[in-house]
DNA sequence: TTCCAGGCAATAC
DNA sequence: GTATTGCATGGA
């Protein structure tokens, strides 16, 4: 599955940020911010903005994000010590575009106040002791912003295993992770990649109505009932 | 107009 | 433990 989706889409250059260098022209959605093929770890200034999308983006489209994103940038708020000082008014002003903007303006000051006392890469059990961070958020932060080799799992992956028959639809976001963390490699690039490709595929074949009759590609490695 | 988007916490059983 | 509900904006 990785391998058809790679030749497919070709490397997809997540987590997508507001400086990058370099562009993939093909991908849905967003045209800037990704770059393909650099794999580095990102600046201080980048692994903060990638915790702060990490947890704009929950249930919402990434273009509204990144007008959240800008938002805050031409505020000065992608900093920490600037988030944590900034009133709730004017953080809940800057995110509005990206939706729930009361809840995500607790959830950013929660985050960014555990994140100002870090000297190091949290573990996964702390984040998830943060109001407002889950599994998939935490292990976003984890694999992009720290490069942890955990795999995300998100709506769109269960969706695709589900149809291909892999799992059914109540498999626990542990048990799917699992299914990844046994079946590849711990690498951390090729756990971005493959996340990224689940969601550049999902977004063009399985939005959450008709899917099933848009899909061929994948079809190929379905299992049979 | 209605549905959807890279979840999560609170609440109800 | 599992199921449901509120949270909010902008685009298709």
């Amino acid at each position: 599955m990785y391998d058809l989706l790679y030749t497919a889409y070709g490397p997809q250059g997540w987590w997508p940020l507001l400086e990058h260098h370099g562009t993939n022209p093909t991908k849905t959605g967003s045209m800037r911010g990704y770059h393909p093929r650099q794999y580095q770890k990102p600046s201080h200034k980048q692994r903060f903005e990638i915790c702060i999308g990490a947890i704009l983006t929950q249930n919402t489209n990434w273009i509204n994000v990144e007008r959240a994103l800008h938002n805050l940038q031409q505020s000065r708020l992608l900093d920490a010590d600037n988030l944590s000082a900034a009133s709730e008014q004017t953080v809940q002003k800057c995110i509005k575009p990206a939706g729930y903007f009361r809840q995500k303006t607790r959830k950013l000051k929660e985050f960014t106040a555990f994140y100002k006392t870090l000297r190091r890469t949290p573990t996964r059990d702390e984040l998830l002791t943060i109001w407002g961070i889950g599994p998939e958020t935490a292990d976003s932060i984890l694999l992009y912003a720290y490069h942890v080799p955990v795999f995300v799992v998100d709506a769109y992956t269960k969706r695709i295993l589900n149809h291909l028959n892999i799992i059914d639809k109540n498999t626990s976001y542990e048990h799917v992770q699992a299914l990844f963390h046994t079946q590849f490699p711990k690498e951390v690039h090729t756990y971005q990649e493959y996340h990224a490709l689940l969601v550049e595929h999902a977004k063009r074949h399985y939005s959450r109505k008709p899917f099933g009759k848009a899909d061929s590609l994948l079809d190929q490695i379905k299992p049979r009932r």
